[in-house]
DNA sequence: ACTGGATCCTGATCGC
DNA sequence: TGCGATCAGGATCCAG
C-alpha cells in the first residue's frame, strides 16, 4: 500500500543508482498491469540514457531524452535495484542499465502501471491531478476553498487526487484524528481555521513519513522494501475497538467511501 | 458538476 | 486440514 511517502523514499533509494546510466534493455514478463504495458518500449528506450528520477503524486518518473517511463506502484508494488538475475514470483518488469545494475517492479496484485510517455505532451493521467501536498501550491486555504459546495465526507475529499495527490487510506485517517476532525464530517461543514489546521497536518505528517521511510532505506539494493510508516506509531488506523492514546474512547470503525475508517468519536467532531 | 458504486488482482486471514 | 468467503487497497470509469 505505497502511499505518497513510499515512493518518494523509492524515488530516493533508486535516483543514484539510475540517473546517468543508460537503459540497455526492458524485461516485460507480465504486460498485464492496471494498464497493459506497452510491448516495444525495450525498442524504443534502449540507448536511452536516464537524466532525472522525479515524482508527481503517486508516479514515479523515469525522464529521458525523449520522453518518460511513469510507474505506479499500485497497492502491493514495489522497486528495487538487483544485481543478479534470480527472478521471483510477481517480478514483472526489469529497466536493465549500464553499469550492469537493474531496477525491477514486483507487483502482486497488479494494480501498478508502467506506462511510457513521449516527450512534449503531458500524459493525461497526469493532467487531472491536483496540487503536491509538500510544494508551495499547497496553500493555507487552498482545501477550504476547493471545497465550497461539496458534501462528501472530508476523509473522500482530501483522498481525492484531484484535489490533492498522494493522500491515502493511511495518511488520510492519521490526518484527520490529528486535526480532530470527523471523518465524515461534510467537507464544506469544516471550518475554515480547521481546514488550514488539516492542511499543515497532511503536510506534517507526510513529511514525516517521508522521513521515517528514508530511514528504513538505507540498504535499497538489499532485499528489504519494506514501508517506513510501519515502523511509526500510527493512531487510529487499524485500531478499531482499541482506545484513544489521547482520551482513552474506544476506537470506532466506519466504511467511507468503501474504504475502512478508524476514528476517535470523542476526540474528532 | 457532483457523488456513490463497481471494478481490476492476489494473498492473508477468518469461519465453518 | 481444507475449503470458500471476506477483506485490503489506488484510482479510473460509469451511471444516476
Amino acid at each position: 500500500m505505497p502511499e505518497l511517502p513510499e515512493v518518494e523514499t523509492t524515488r530516493r533509494g533508486i535516483k543514484p543508482h539510475a540517473v546517468g546510466q543508460v537503459i540497455t534493455e526492458i524485461i516485460v514478463r507480465q504486460p498485464k498491469l492496471r494498464w497493459p504495458i506497452d510491448l516495444t518500449i525495450s525498442k524504443k528506450l534502449s540507448g536511452q540514457t536516464i537524466s532525472k528520477i522525479s515524482r508527481r503524486a503517486k508516479y514515479l518518473l523515469i525522464e529521458m531524452p525523449i520522453g518518460t517511463l511513469m510507474i505506479h506502484l499500485g497497492m502491493s508494488g514495489s522497486l528495487k535495484i538487483v544485481t543478479d538475475q534470480a527472478v521471483v514470483k510477481h517480478d514483472h518488469v526489469d529497466i536493465c542499465l549500464s553499469n550492469g545494475k537493474s531496477i525491477r517492479f514486483n507487483d502482486p496484485r497488479r494494480f501498478g502501471s508502467v506506462l511510457y510517455s513521449p516527450k512534449g505532451e503531458l500524459h493525461t493521467l497526469l493532467k487531472k491531478l491536483g496540487v503536491e501536498p509538500l510544494s508551495d501550491d499547497f496553500l493555507d486555504d487552498y482545501l477550504h476553498q476547493k471545497a465550497v459546495g461539496r458534501k462528501i465526507p472530508i476523509k473522500s475529499f482530501i483522498m481525492n487526487n484531484q484535489i490533492v495527490v498522494g493522500v491515502g487510506n493511511i495518511y488520510a485517517q492519521e490526518s484527520l484524528f490529528l486535526a480532530g476532525i470527523h471523518p465524515n464530517r461534510a467537507a464544506n461543514k469544516v471550518s475554515k481555521k480547521r481546514m488550514v489546521n488539516l492542511l499543515h497536518t497532511i503536510r506534517l505528517v507526510l513529511t514525516q513519513a517521508i522521513a521515517a521511510g528514508g530511514s528504513s532505506l538505507k540498504d535499497f539494493t538489499g532485499a528489504d522494501g519494506k514501508p517506513g510508516y510501519f515502523q511509526q506509531a500510527l493512531a487510529v488506523y487499524g485500531r478499531q475497538g482499541q482506545s484513544c492514546d489521547r482520551c482513552l474512547a474506544k476506537l470506532k470503525h466506519l466504511v467511507i467511501g468503501q474504504r475502512s475508517t478508524v476514528y476517535c468519536p470523542s476526540c474528532q467532531r
